[in-house]
DNA sequence: ATTGGCACTCCTCGGAGCGGAGTGCCAGAG
DNA sequence: CTCTGGCACTCCGCTCCGAGGAGTGCCAAT
């Protein structure tokens, strides 16, 4: 029995503490959420809870504060996602259904994460690597320099240039153009690379490769290996940092790093690319020392939710339920919009 | 005679406080600086200088900082660019040459230059309305849906997908292609939505506009229109942010937030667009009341450094002369990869 | 025009003192 | 065994005060 009241008093402490940012101690604990029973009590609830590791205290005969451990517990066991209102879908849809292109898209996500969460909001670009080739277009900018663009199921478009040694007819562009897409179009980039390598590939006795066609599958695959393009995020809502109020350098000054450094952001979205639900990771739990005050809501999104990652950054000390639903909201409105195009 | 020592006692007040932070007190200068007159004349050029309005005191006895106007007389006439170190110089060229595409020529910018001046970095997309059209690719993805791929000079490319009412083969698709890159290849922007659009325009007693044509045409004409596509800017190095120290409420608020608004940024940076020069923006010049300490330091790029701009914001007090030097030789620098590619 | 001297202003910093919120513990009641 | 009221204690945050110091403005002298 007191097991249950241990936890609702757990409860009762994450949200004060999110909702006033102030230490809360046992008697506004007691009158705020009408627990039957006396501060006294509460106070030996709250001793026990922490001696498991759930509470601390700033300093001796201040208020409870919850730790790390105790968030976990408070969005693993005690907190159940809010649902959003009919006014927030609306505002992500009426927002969401303007893009026009991946790009915006992108950019729109960022936007309405931010504002509904009010924190940081980060949107990975769909992954360069889980894509298919819709297809691959070759233009003659002039006799020997060549236009690649490469169309992703995605909706990115990457081009490139090619110089060629000898000039080319449009008969040969033709086929040159054909033979690709016949090997790449709706294939898996990895496929897709696989199979333009092996058009390029000299088979004995066989006839002789185009030095032109080996040009342009060279720079394909080069295009399509190229993980850099993989790592763009898109960072939005800093001015949601200024909420942050208190300890500038402490939380702030590492998250600004943080969301400079392309790569950081990555893993830290990254790790929630599985299958469906929403990660959490709160305080010291990542890899990053630095960002021991942050929490991270993030969830993966497209088809199987497995095409990239969105989520918000924010102070551990934030409104999980809600967040954790927005973060889910958007994302599977974006998948929704990603499938339709 | 005094007059110009007045000016050399400015110079080193704006040298001194963007060094220091500190309001610098008249004994301070003589030493730092080796004017060869007592405290007490540097204290009535003070005080001169105050009366016209270059020079602030925080309060009654503490040292001098110099005002907006202060900053303005310093930059306009009192100091010089400074130049690059060849260090510098080629950890510009290192960084940027590495870069595949337009967008990753904005992203490597903004990056260096965030880097160099150790402030918040902003650069704008090259405009679209300044581009000329390279090539428009047409590419059907089923028999009734067109995917459009617009390629323009700046290394910008915009798709669009198309619609059908009826089915099209393969050789009206060709003649179509080559119908509207004859009317728009090469030309700027504007010139080339005319010329599109006169080719579907009905000639009394002429043939007839193909539908498709109308519906291909229709479409580019609106991509080319697209101003959002000129508004959009990348900012970089916010963390640099974290520099600012004191007064987060008064400067990093309003700043954060206006990073956050595009539209502002592009005002900010569009008013260097001119020719050649490096535009310094300080405190109140602008409209914007919020930014009242914070400089805009901008240039154009591109041919005729028309095509956008790019530059940085920061506190009103900065290393101007540092500064201009890293914005100028940024800009040189992608004007020149821009021109080559 | 420049300088040394001098009185004055006002900020900054450290220490002392106080009020209050909150705790821990204990003894007693259910 | 659990809960409760009572009580002493701790420590933070605030304000007040006074000393120290940097810097100024003005004046009389050169």
């Amino acid at each position: 029995m007191q097991e249950e009241r241990r936890l609702a008093v757990l409860r009762a402490i994450v949200q004060d503490y999110v909702a006033t940012e102030e230490p809360v101690g046992s008697k506004a604990l007691v009158e705020r959420h009408h627990l039957n029973v006396s501060p006294a009590t509460i106070r030996n609830d709250m001793a026990a809870l922490e001696d498991e590791g759930f509470l601390a205290q700033p300093h001796t005969s201040a208020g409870r504060v919850p730790t790390d451990k105790g968030y976990r517990l408070f969005v693993d066991r005690l907190s159940t996602v809010k649902p959003m209102t009919t006014a927030e879908r609306r505002a992500i849809a009426g927002f969401l259904d303007g893009a026009v292109d991946l790009d915006d898209v992108v950019n729109r996500s960022v936007r309405v994460l931010a504002q509904l969460t009010r924190q940081v909001a980060v949107v990975q670009y769909p992954s360069l690597s889980r894509s298919t080739v819709r297809h691959v277009e070759v233009v003659a900018l002039t006799p020997t320099r060549l236009l690649l663009v490469l169309i992703l199921s995605s909706g990115r478009v990457e081009q490139r240039h090619v110089e060629l040694e000898a000039e080319l007819a449009d008969d040969e562009l033709a086929a040159l153009r054909s033979r690709i897409n016949l090997a790449a179009t709706g294939e898996i980039i990895a496929v897709a690379a696989a199979a333009l390598d092996a058009l390029v590939r000299p088979v004995p006795d066989g006839p002789e490769v185009p030095a032109a066609l080996t040009a342009v599958v060279d720079t394909l695959v080069e295009a399509m290996s190229d993980h850099r393009s993989d790592e763009r995020v898109v960072v939005g809502g800093t001015a949601n940092l200024a909420r942050f109020g208190e300890s500038f350098d402490t939380s702030i000054r590492p998250l600004l790093e943080a969301l400079e450094e392309q790569v950081v952001l990555l893993r830290l979205l990254g790790e929630a690319s599985g299958g469906g639900a929403v990660t959490v990771r709160i305080g010291t739990e990542g890899p990053y020392e630095e960002l021991s005050s942050t929490s991270v809501v993030a969830t993966g999104y497209g088809p199987d939710d497995a095409l990239a990652s969105l989520g918000i950054v924010g102070p551990t000390r934030m409104d999980y339920p809600g967040t954790m639903a927005a973060v889910r909201a958007v994302a599977r409105y974006v998948s929704r919009i990603l499938d339709e195009s």
